[in-house]
RNA sequence: GCUCCCUUCGUCUAUCGGUUAGGACGCGAGAUUUUCAUUCUUGAAAGAGGGGUUCGAUUCCCCUAGGGAGCGCCA
């Protein structure tokens, strides 16, 4: 019995929130995840909705994936859409769980979204609606449609419907199928054959649906066939459901991706058949890679657990997906808080965007610097057990596509600690080094990172396996003369009084004007031996976190 | 094939018929600098094409071209 399934299902939902979830700097939330289905039912949540304390003008919105396995970008930018609107009217923003589709679904994938949508910040409003437990209700209104003579029992097979269609496309007809139970009599029903229940919508006329986003767009009824909504087996059909659940929860404005505008025409006709009150709709534009191609495996990134990979932070994410078809003005970098103030639906452009890295990253570094060095050490810890760095290096992306920064963060950590296999022991060798140490040199790695996978690449030199293993560059910055530099520096950093970034530079300085010798021409050296890169942090702070005894055996092993 | 939608710098966008077509990312040049980055200054870069309407079109209308979405007992 499914009920038994989903019961289970809900359960693991209820487990303690992952770390990522509960760190203080996000707003504070809990998951609020429907717990059984049962209780959905009985317990009149759905009424709730419809008589919640918001006055009238209140809108209702609601945002309504199907499990997939993971948040898609584009859907979480619809969902942020939704949960500005309602935020800025004092509306609520509600989430149900399409999952009438029982092959697709599954826990984990519902968790996805969960943990998608929490991570990016956008709580909803009551708990998450599975939709499938919702089914009898749904088989109620088909059979009042019925009732109505709105809708009628069509026994044609499937491959009866398959022949008419192709046959309508040979001829260059609409590929509509018209269904001769429309207006047949029912005792003519051929025996055993369980039949499904088709809408009967109105052959002629059109039917108009006006769009926030689209404006109004007109359907000839003639193009639109007679949709079915309950199947053969008598479940109910992705059209009658959305139709159903967003008039018993009180959704007044159905924001969603285009590619459902002429779902709605029909569904308007759903609306029409009940006597329901149509919603209002906004049809948002697609997302598109950077190719201009639709979102893909190949572009790299699709569902948002992997831009937390990368180390994008969500009011980043933010601030750029809200950019991707609605604009305030020349602003670019907008408080969440003036997101909600001035974000509205009737703004949103018709056109299709197409994702761009470079921008988002720029975002990204934006508010890294403006991040203070705690937050940034939280969200460190918080990504860390998120990496899989040979995971992360086997990802088959197109080569084309713009790198990732966690999969550069694995390789580099290949590179220089192989001892290293995942975020969890990176995390266990900085503790060991010293977090602290992280955190003295957070001023310095900030403004270098895009992301905090960058941030942490940064870092990544307080432990590195020794001897270093240098890299092309780096080697090359050790010639004979760097030797000669280093190993003179050595006994000079052994009588430093104290080993902080200011005291060596000025100890570096004072070499460098008693021989003459450029202060580049001495850093870089040191740079080299130090983190077996040509580029770093700056060579002081490297020296200082390091330590004294560390810092010096790296410059020996390097001094020959 | 049918229905619907879209088209301003490479990208995201501003423009409520009159602008030297603005901003941001990216790119180029310069300054700062121990590398890289940050920061600052600065430069190049756009109305798909063709018709109308109008004193005047990026803006309104039509056509063409290109692009997208939908056309399931999927959601």
């Amino acid at each position: 019995m499914p009920r038994t399934v989903h019961a289970a299902q809900f359960h693991r939902c209820r487990q303690p929130l992952p770390l990522w979830l509960s760190h203080p700097a996000l707003p504070p939330l809990t998951l609020r995840v429907v717990l059984c289905y049962e209780h959905l039912i009985k317990s009149s949540i759905i009424g709730n909705f419809r008589e919640g304390p918001m006055s009238k003008a209140a809108p209702v919105v609601r945002f309504a994936p199907s499990p997939t396995g993971y948040l898609h970008i584009g859907g979480a930018r619809t969902a942020l859409f939704n949960w500005l609107y309602a935020q800025g009217r004092g509306g609520r923003f509600l989430l149900r769980i399409e999952d009438t589709d029982r092959e697709r679904n599954n826990p984990a994938a519902v968790a996805a979204i969960l943990d998608g949508l929490t991570w990016l910040g956008l709580t909803w409003d009551g708990d998450a609606v599975s939709q499938f437990a919702r089914a009898d209700r749904h088989r109620a209104v088909a059979n009042d449609l019925l009732a109505r003579g709105a809708a009628y029992h069509c026994y044609a097979s499937p491959a009866e419907i398959d022949a008419a269609r192709e046959a309508a496309k040979a001829e260059g007809r609409p590929q509509i199928f018209l269904s001769p139970w429309r207006d047949r009599d029912p005792k003519e029903a051929p025996a055993g054959v369980k039949p499904t229940v088709r809408l009967k919508a109105p052959r002629d006329g059109e039917t108009i649906v006006n769009d926030h986003v689209q404006g109004r767009v007109t359907f000839p009824n003639k193009d639109l066939d007679d949709l079915i909504i309950l199947r053969s087996d008598g479940n109910p059909t992705y059209n009658l459901a959305v139709v159903v659940d967003d008039h018993d929860m009180g959704v007044t404005h159905v924001v969603r991706g285009v590619d459902h505008l002429t779902n709605t025409a029909r569904q308007t006709q759903i609306y029409q058949g009940m006597s329901w009150d149509v919603p209002e709709f906004a049809h948002v534009p697609l997302i598109h890679g950077a190719d201009g191609a639709k979102l893909s495996k190949r572009h790299g990134a699709q569902g948002v657990e992997d831009y937390r990979s990368m180390g994008y932070l969500p009011v980043a994410l933010r601030n750029y997906l809200v950019r991707l078809g609605w604009s305030h003005g020349d602003d670019e970098i907008m408080s969440t808080q003036q997101l909600i103030e001035w974000f509205d639906i009737d703004g949103i452009n018709k056109s299709a965007s197409r994702f761009d890295f470079k921008k988002l990253d720029d975002l990204n570094g934006h508010y890294i610097r403006q991040s203070s060095d705690e937050e940034l050490l939280a969200r460190i810890k918080d990504m860390l057990p998120h990496l899989d760095f040979s995971g992360l290096r086997a990802l088959d992306i197109d080569p084309k596509a713009p790198p990732r920064s966690d999969v550069t963060l694995a390789h580099e950590v290949a590179a220089l600690a192989p001892s290293i296999v995942d975020g969890n022991a990176l995390a266990a060798r900085l503790a060991h080094v010293g977090w602290d140490k992280v955190s003295t040199a957070m001023p310095a790695l900030k403004e270098r990172a895009k992301t905090l996978a960058e941030l942490v690449m940064g870092a990544l030199f307080l432990v590195a396996d020794t001897p270093l293993a240098l890299d092309e560059k780096a080697r090359k910055l050790i010639d004979n003369d760097a030797r000669t530099t280093l190993s003179a520096l050595i006994p000079r950093f052994e009588k430093a009084e104290t080993w902080t970034a200011d005291a060596l530079e000025a100890e570096v300085r004072a070499y460098s004007e008693e021989t003459g010798a450029k202060l580049g021409k001495i850093a870089q050296p040191l740079r080299a031996a130090l983190t077996g890169r040509a580029v770093s942090p700056p060579v002081f702070t490297v020296l200082e976190v390091l330590g004294r005894a560390e810092a010096l055996q790296r410059i020996r092993i390097c001094a020959g």
